[in-house]
DNA sequence: AAGGCTGACTTTGTATACAAATTGATGATG
DNA sequence: CATCATCAATTTGTATACAAAGTCAGCCTT
């Protein structure tokens, strides 16, 4: 039968005014993502709810999910933060992706349905002329978009659900340790590598790009630890 | 009706242990893993709150977080309910676990440290006694922890936890989809061939053992879809 | 007898009140 | 001047009230 649910979720998707703990969750992982939020960034539940406009039930609801899925953290009584990883956190995160995404664009190359393949030239023929142009926002945006791509069609849902939070993890620890100077983590030629791979149908070869290309982002960051990353926490936590 | 995890619950708040929605989230854990709450069960938010002696506001945090591991699963307006993944989800899961499990025991097996290493054979000897004796419930809860002490002690933490949660789906599914004649889902063997893969340092052997292990537990399964099974939203839900 | 309607009951969604903890500034004291 | 106690302001933790939605049994209609 026809649950009433479905009906208004739809309805309000068409109006698109109806601000629930998903929408939050949804406009945050965003923010995150295009680096909007840097990690550490405050996030109080009054102030969220106010800009919302709802109270500090739906907000908590909210991060209670993001820190479910590590984009946030909590400390009892403290205020939620944007997540910091420490540089070994980051290092682990970077070996989970290459693991998670290499599956996913294996188990991409030897799917037969098409349906994600021109999207994924699409977008990466705009990131190549957006980084032409020298728009790094926008580039990122599309090269996020591609990566989303796949998480999305990954065969398997359950690695594509892990693959989009640890996209979301990537771009917190690139947004903390990228290196200053650094203008563009654009990596010439990378992802049309991929596409190739995946047009060929070759598991090993779309899994070996995607590791290259991971390698070669995580050597753009900047992992030496500094005095102001030092997490003071992990060297004493234990004996306090 | 009164089950035997809801007693506990009652003894601990007897004895005056602090409740907060992280121990009702274990507890809740552990009940599944145990699949003393098998798929389905319905978790009213009074009823827990009774139990629990806590308010809606804390199970309601309890609810959200298990429902973001995949755990439970929540509709707008309806009870939770304990998951049932679908005969798909659970060939994806496995499939998952697979890739994650088998590379955390291979980065175990480069692993110097050998902490583990005893706490990995007194569980493997104790699951073996345990199934020689009979006693089923016993050996599943030596198993349960044979498997959370490769979570628990993987280099890379972030593949740990994903584990952990692949573990307890795992554990879902196979409460769902056990042949109903299974007196025991005891794989001779395979658990012992990992721990000499682990203890001679083997990466490739021990993550053939694991792929093997999890091979044969899955062919242990009844995943031939049953009409009661079917999930009609995935068939007729895209186009509402 | 099958199907649908109704209305009481159950259950969740959201807002809000109050308690408890943290934070940061201010002033006292050695 | 440095250090520490203290207090007000901020912020989170929990309980509870009320509204809205779902559930289901029983009756009515055809």
């Amino acid at each position: 039968m026809s649950s009433r649910w479905q009906d208004e979720v739809l309805a309000d998707v068409a109006s698109g005014v109806r601000i629930n703990d998903q929408h939050i969750v949804e406009r945050i992982r965003q923010a995150v993502l295009m680096q909007r939020l840097p990690p550490n960034t405050r996030l109080p539940e009054v102030a969220l709810g106010e800009i919302f406009g709802v109270s500090r039930s739906v907000v908590r609801k909210a991060l209670t999910r993001l820190a479910s899925d590590h984009v946030i953290t909590q400390q009892p009584n403290q205020v939620a933060r944007v997540s910091a990883p420490s540089v070994d956190e980051t290092r682990e995160i970077f070996a989970a992706r290459r693991l998670v995404e290499g599956e996913v664009v294996a188990l991409l190359a030897a799917d037969a349905a098409p349906a994600w393949r021109t999207r994924l030239s699409e977008l990466c023929d705009a990131e190549a002329e957006a980084h032409a142009r020298g728009d790094e926002p926008q580039r990122i945006e599309h090269s996020l978009a591609l990566h989303h791509t796949l998480a999305e069609h990954s065969p398997n849902r359950i690695l594509g659900a892990m693959l989009s939070d640890l996209i979301l993890r990537t771009s917190i620890v690139i947004a903390l340790y990228k290196h200053a100077g650094l203008a563009s983590c654009y990596l010439e030629g990378d992802h049309p590598r991929l596409r190739d791979a995946l047009a060929a149908g070759d598991c090993e070869a779309a899994r070996a790009a995607i590791h290259h290309h991971l390698d070669s982002l995580e050597a753009l960051l900047d992992l030496r630890t500094k005095s102001s990353q030092i997490d003071l926490a992990a060297i004493f936590g234990q004996s306090a």
